[in-house]
RNA sequence: GGAAGUUUAGCUCAGCUGGGAGAGCAUCUGCCUUACAAGCAGAGGGUCAUAGGUUCGAGCCCUAUAACUUCCACCA
C-alpha cells in the first residue's frame, strides 16, 4: 500500500521528519571510498554567538545544492560543518552579559573568564547547527569541528611556530589600530573608515630662540602632547633655515627639533607637519628615520597618560582636545580653525574611533606569502566564479601589508611565546610544549598574555579540519577541497588567507573553485542589519512557507556574485511552485492502478509521449551543464519552467483523455508520467530536498528508498526524438492559435466549436484530434488538405495549418479582415527581415552554415504562413 | 585618489561563447475545465542609460559620458 499524499502542500508536516530520517540513515556521512572521486566543501564556520540570518541561509543553500548534486552523481561528497570561536565578537558579547551582572573580566581572572566562555560555547555553539538542519543542510555532522577544538588548536600552534622559525612571524613595535573600547589591537581590514566632518586647527609653535613661530596644521590637536619633532620638506626653501632649530612645544615645557624629511608634502597645509611617532603610521616612520623618541601620550582607554599630559592627564581624548584648543587660543597660539572633512578609522566590531598606536605586537610578514597566492590565481589554477572577483583579490594581495595577529583579549588561541624573566637573559622561547623555565638560563618564564586574531585559525580551516598536520586518511582523501562558497565581503579576511596559508603549509591550493555570492538585501535594497532592524529571519520564513520555498527563492533569478533583493512575494511564488509539483504528483498517484509496476517505458509510444520525453532529456543535459558552470539560478529556472509549463500545463493535460479511457494506452501514459516525474524529482532534489523526498517516497517502484541517494539523471540518446518534438510543436502552435482566437471573440471555453483543419500534415492533425477536443474545445473536427466551404467562419492561422471555425452570429467579417490584415503585416515584416538577411552577401559569406540554415527555415515558415493568411483574406472577400 | 559592479517591461530581476528581447509580480479579458483559484487560458506593455566605434549582424565586444552602488587606499 502506497503512502497517500496530503491534499495540500504542508511542508511543516514532513520537513522535520524527513531530516531526522536522513540523519538516522547516515546519508550525510561521507565515506572514503577509493572507487569514488571525492568532492569536498568546507563550510564557512559561523560564529558561536551567531544566529542564522539570510546570509547563512543563502550560503547553506548554495553549498547544499552542490553537495547533494555531486553526491547523486556518485562522488564521495563531504560537506564539513563547524563553528568559529569568533574571538573578539564572542568576548565582547560575554563581557556585556557579565556587565549586566556587575562582573568584570578582571574580577573573574583569565581562568574564570575562559571557563565562562567555554560554558557559553556549550550553551549557544550548537544553536546555529540546529538552525542549519532546518535549512535541510546535508552536512556530515560526524565531522563537525570548532576552531578551538584540540585538533584545530594544534594546527594553529604548529603554524605559528613554523612561520616563526621561517622568520615569517615577528614580534615588534609598529603602529597598529587600537580600539579603546575593546582594548585590543585590530588588523587593518578590521578597521572601517567613515567620513566625518572635523576641523583643521592651525597652531603656532614658538621657535625656542624667540625668532618667531612655525605654523602647523593638524586634525588632532590633542596628539600634540606626543610630538617629538616638526618636519619640513628638505627642498622647501621657506623653511630651510629652520631645520635643526628647536621649538617650544605649546602647553608643555618640552622642546622639539625641526627635522627635514621627504615625506612632507610642500603643497599641503602649511608645509610643516607635527611628528607624533606613537600615534601615526607615517610619523612613526619619520621618527625611525630621525631617531625620535616614541612618546605614548594615551592610556589604553584613550585617556591622556599620567606624567605626559600634565593638567590634561586622565581626560578623555576629545575632552582633552577641547581643553587644549581653548588653552592654545587663550595663549594666542591658535592661528585659525578650518572645517575639514576626513576619514576616520573605526572599529568594525564596536564602531569606536580607533587610535593608531605604536605597540609591541606579533605580525605575519606577508610579502613572501602573498607571491604564490597571486600566481595560483593568475595562472588560472585556482579560479573565482565569477571571475571579476579576482581583480580585488589580486589588488589586495599585491599591495598587502604585514598582518597584526596578536590581540589583547583572552578568548582565543594563546600565543605560544614564553619570555625569560631574567633581564640579563631576555630569551624568548616559542614552543608547542608549555614551559615554566627558560631553556637558556633556567630562570622562570612568563607566557605571552595575548591571543591570536580569530582569522588566523580560520585561515587554516580547509586543512586543520581534515586532520592536518597529521596525514590523516581524511586529509589524504578529501584535501584539497573542491569548492569554497562564500560572500564577497570576506574575500580579504578569509579567502585570501586560506589561499596563502594552504599553499604555504600544505603545498597545495586549499580549493579549486571559489564560488562567490552576493548579499541578501531588504526590500528597499538596504543591507540587512541589526541596527536597522530590517533583517528577515529565515526561521520565520521556514515556519511560514517551508525550507524548500526559502531555498528556491534564494537561488532563483540571481546570477553568481550579484546581490539580491528580498521580497516575500518571491517566497510565495516559490511556495506556489512547490504546491504545483505537489498537486501534479498527487494527481498522478491518484489515478495509478494499485498494482502499477514500474517496468520501464513501453515500446511504440505515441507522439506526445516522445515529445515530452525528448524535452525532458534536453532538460537533463541542460541542468547538469548549468550546475557544472555554477549557474544554479539558470539550472533551477530551466527545471521549474519544464515542470510547470511543459509537464503540468501540457503533458498532464494531454494525457487526461487516455487516463480516463484506461487500458493499455492509459498504462503507457502513466509509465511516462511516472518516469518523467521521478527524473525531475531527482533533478530538483538538490534545490528542494524535502518535497522531492516526500513525493519520491510515495511514488511506486523507485530505484532507491531515498531520492537523496538516487543516481543523477544522464542524457539518453534513446530518448531523443527530434522528429516528434518538431511535429508536435505544430499541434501546440495550432491549439494556441485557436485558444487566442476564441479568447478574442469571447467564446466561452465550455462551448464546443466545429473545426475544419486545412493542412499538409493531415495524418499528424487527425491523430491529434483528442487534443483539440480536450484542449481547444473542438466539437466536430475534420482534417483535409483543402477546405473550400469557409463561409461564416473565423480562422486561426499557423505556418502549418489553417483552422476554420464556423461561428455563426459571432463572425464579424470586417473585424476578421482587420485581424488578418494585422497578421499579414507581421508576417510580411518577418519575411522582409529574413530575406534581407539572406540576401546580404556578407552574411552568406561569413555566418556559420548552421545559422544560414536556421534563417532559411524561418523564412520558409514565414512564407507558408503568409500564403495561408492571403488565402484566408481572399476567401473572405 | 584607485578599482569593481549596476543601468533591460510599472516593480524585482534573468539573458551562458554576439545571430530577430525573457520570467515572476502587477495590469487587462475570460474561466471554480473532476491535481492545483497557492490554479487554468489569453492579452497589452521595452529606441536593452546616452553618444560613438568594431562586425554581415551588438542587450552582449571596444571607447567615452551620466547616474546609482560597493570595495580598497587614507596627506598631517
Amino acid at each position: 500500500m502506497r503512502k497517500e499524499l496530503a491534499k495540500t502542500y504542508a511542508p511543516k508536516e514532513f520537513e522535520e521528519r524527513i531530516y531526522k530520517n536522513w540523519e538516522e540513515k547516515g546519508y550525510f556521512r561521507a565515506e572514503r571510498d577509493p572507487a569514488k572521486k571525492p568532492y569536498t566543501i568546507v563550510m564557512p564556520p559561523p560564529n558561536i554567538t551567531g544566529q542564522l540570518h539570510m546570509g547563512h541561509a543563502l550560503d547553506c543553500t548554495l553549498q547544499d545544492i552542490l553537495i547533494r548534486w555531486r553526491r547523486m552523481q556518485g562522488y564521495s561528497a563531504l560537506w564539513l560543518p563547524g563553528t568559529d570561536h569568533a574571538a573578539l565578537a564572542t568576548e565582547a558579547k560575554i563581557v556585556s552579559t557579565m556587565k549586566e551582572e556587575g562582573v568584570t573580566k578582571q574580577q573573574l581572572g583569565r581562568e574564570g573568564f575562559l571557563k565562562r566562555a567555554w560554558e557559553w560555547n556549550d550553551k549557544y555553539g550548537s544553536r546555529i547547527k540546529d538552525q542549519q538542519r532546518k535549512m535541510g543542510s546535508s552536512c556530515d555532522w560526524s565531522r563537525d569541528r570548532f576552531t578551538m577544538d584540540e585538533g584545530c588548536s594544534r594546527a594553529v600552534q604548529k603554524v605559528f611556530i613554523d612561520l616563526y622559525n621561517k622568520g615569517l612571524i615577528y614580534h615588534g613595535e609598529r603602529i597598529i589600530n587600537w580600539c579603546p573600547n575593546c582594548k585590543t589591537s585590530i588588523s587593518d581590514i578590521e578597521t572601517e573608515y567613515e567620513e566625518q566632518e572635523g576641523f583643521f586647527w592651525h597652531i603656532n609653535y614658538p621657535i625656542a630662540d624667540g625668532s618667531g613661530f612655525v605654523e602647523i596644521a593638524t586634525t588632532r590637536p590633542e596628539t600634540l602632547l606626543g610630538d617629538s619633532a616638526v618636519a619640513v620638506n628638505p627642498k622647501d626653501e621657506r623653511y630651510k633655515h629652520l631645520v635643526g632649530k628647536m621649538l617650544k612645544l605649546p602647553l608643555t615645557d618640552r622642546e622639539i627639533p625641526v627635522v627635514a624629511d621627504e615625506y612632507v608634502d610642500m603643497e599641503f597645509g602649511t608645509g610643516c607637519v607635527k611628528i607624533t611617532p606613537a600615534h601615526d603610521p607615517n610619523d612613526f616612520e619619520v621618527g625611525k628615520r630621525h631617531d625620535l623618541p616614541v612618546i605614548h601620550m594615551m592610556n589604553d582607554d584613550a585617556t591622556i597618560a599620567e606624567g605626559i599630559g600634565g593638567k590634561y592627564a586622565g581626560m578623555d581624548r576629545y575632552e582633552a582636545r577641547k581643553a587644549m584648543v581653548a588653552d592654545l587660543e587663550a595663549q594666542g597660539l591658535l592661528v585659525k580653525v578650518e572645517p575639514h572633512v576626513h576619514n576616520v578609522g573605526t572599529c568594525q566590531r564596536c564602531g569606536t574611533t580607533v587610535e593608531p598606536t605604536a605597540s609591541m605586537q606579533w605580525f605575519v610578514s606577508m610579502k613572501e606569502l602573498a607571491k604564490p597566492a597571486i600566481d595560483v590565481v593568475r595562472s588560472g589554477e585556482l579560479r573565482y566564479v565569477p571571475k571579476r572577483f579576482e581583480n580585488g583579490y589580486l589588488y589586495w594581495m599585491e599591495n598587502i601589508r604585514d598582518w597584526c595577529i596578536s590581540r589583547q583579549i583572552w578568548w582565543g588561541h594563546r600565543i605560544p611565546a614564553y619570555y625569560c624573566q631574567n633581564k640579563e637573559c631576555g630569551h624568548t622561547e616559542i614552543t608547542l610544549d608549555g614551559i615554566d623555565k627558560c631553556p637558556k638560563c633556567g630562570a622562570p618564564v612568563k607566557q605571552d598574555e595575548d591571543t591570536l586574531d580569530t582569522w588566523f585559525s580560520s585561515a587554516l580551516w580547509p586543512f586543520s579540519t581534515l586532520g592536518w598536520p597529521e596525514k590523516t586518511p581524511d586529509y589524504e582523501y578529501f584535501y584539497p577541497t573542491s569548492t569554497l562558497v562564500t560572500g564577497y565581503d570576506i574575500i580579504p579576511f578569509w579567502v585570501s588567507r586560506m589561499i596563502f596559508s594552504g599553499l604555504e603549509h600544505t603545498g597545495e591550493k586549499p580549493f579549486k573553485d571559489v564560488l562567490i555570492h552576493g548579499l541578501v538585501r531588504d526590500e528597499q535594497g538596504r543591507k540587512m542589519s541589526k541596527s536597522l532592524g530590517n533583517g528577515v529571519d529565515p526561521l520565520d520564513i521556514i515556519d511560514k512557507y517551508g525550507a524548500d520555498a526559502l531555498r528556491l527563492t534564494l537561488v532563483t533569478g540571481n546570477a553568481p556574485g550579484n546581490d539580491m533583493r528580498w521580497s516575500e512575494t518571491k517566497v510565495t511564488n516559490s511556495r506556489n511552485f512547490a504546491n504545483k509539483l505537489w498537486n501534479a504528483s498527487r494527481y498522478i498517484l491518484m489515478n495509478l492502478p494499485e498494482d502499477f509496476e514500474n517496468a520501464g517505458l513501453p515500446e511504440n509510444l505515441p507522439i506526445e509521449d516522445k515529445w515530452v520525453l525528448s524535452l525532458y532529456n534536453d532538460i537533463v543535459r541542460n541542468v547538469t551543464s548549468n550546475l557544472e558552470e555554477y549557474e544554479l539560478g539558470i539550472a533551477v529556472q530551466n527545471l521549474v519552467d519544464f515542470i510547470w509549463d511543459i509537464y503540468c500545463d501540457w503533458y498532464i493535460e494531454l494525457t487526461k483523455p487516455r487516463i480516463a479511457a484506461g487500458g493499455e494506452t492509459a498504462l503507457a501514459a502513466q509509465s511516462v508520467l511516472v518516469f518523467v516525474m521521478r527524473g525531475v524529482l531527482k533533478l530538483l532534489h538538490p534545490f528542494m530536498p524535502y518535497i522531492t523526498e516526500e513525493i519520491w517516497q510515495s511514488m511506486p517502484a523507485c530505484e532507491s528508498e531515498s531520492v537523496m541517494v538516487a543516481k543523477w539523471c544522464e542524457y539518453d540518446e534513446n530518448l531523443h526524438f527530434a522528429k516528434e518534438q518538431e511535429e508536435f510543436s505544430r499541434i501546440i502552435e495550432a491549439i494556441r492559435a485557436i485558444r487566442a482566437q476564441r479568447n478574442e471573440l469571447n467564446v466561452p471555453p465550455s462551448r464546443r466549436v466545429t473545426m475544419l483543419v486545412e493542412t499538409k500534415f493531415t495524418e499528424l492533425f487527425s491523430g491529434c484530434r483528442a487534443f483539440f477536443e480536450k484542449l481547444a474545445g473542438a466539437g466536430e473536427f475534420s482534417v483535409s488538405e483543402s477546405v473550400s466551404d469557409t463561409e461564416g467562419t473565423v480562422t486561426a492561422v499557423t505556418d502549418s495549418a489553417r483552422i476554420f471555425m464556423p461561428m455563426g452570429e459571432l463572425v464579424d467579417k470586417e473585424k476578421e479582415l482587420a485581424r488578418l490584415e494585422k497578421e499579414r503585416k507581421a508576417a510580411e515584416k518577418d519575411i522582409e527581415f529574413l530575406s534581407k538577411k539572406l540576401n546580404n552577401e556578407g552574411f552568406l559569406a561569413k555566418a556559420p552554415a548552421q545559422q544560414i540554415e536556421n534563417e532559411r527555415a524561418k523564412l520558409a515558415k514565414a512564407e507558408e504562413k503568409l500564403a495561408k493568411i492571403n488565402a484566408s483574406v481572399a476567401g473572405l472577400k
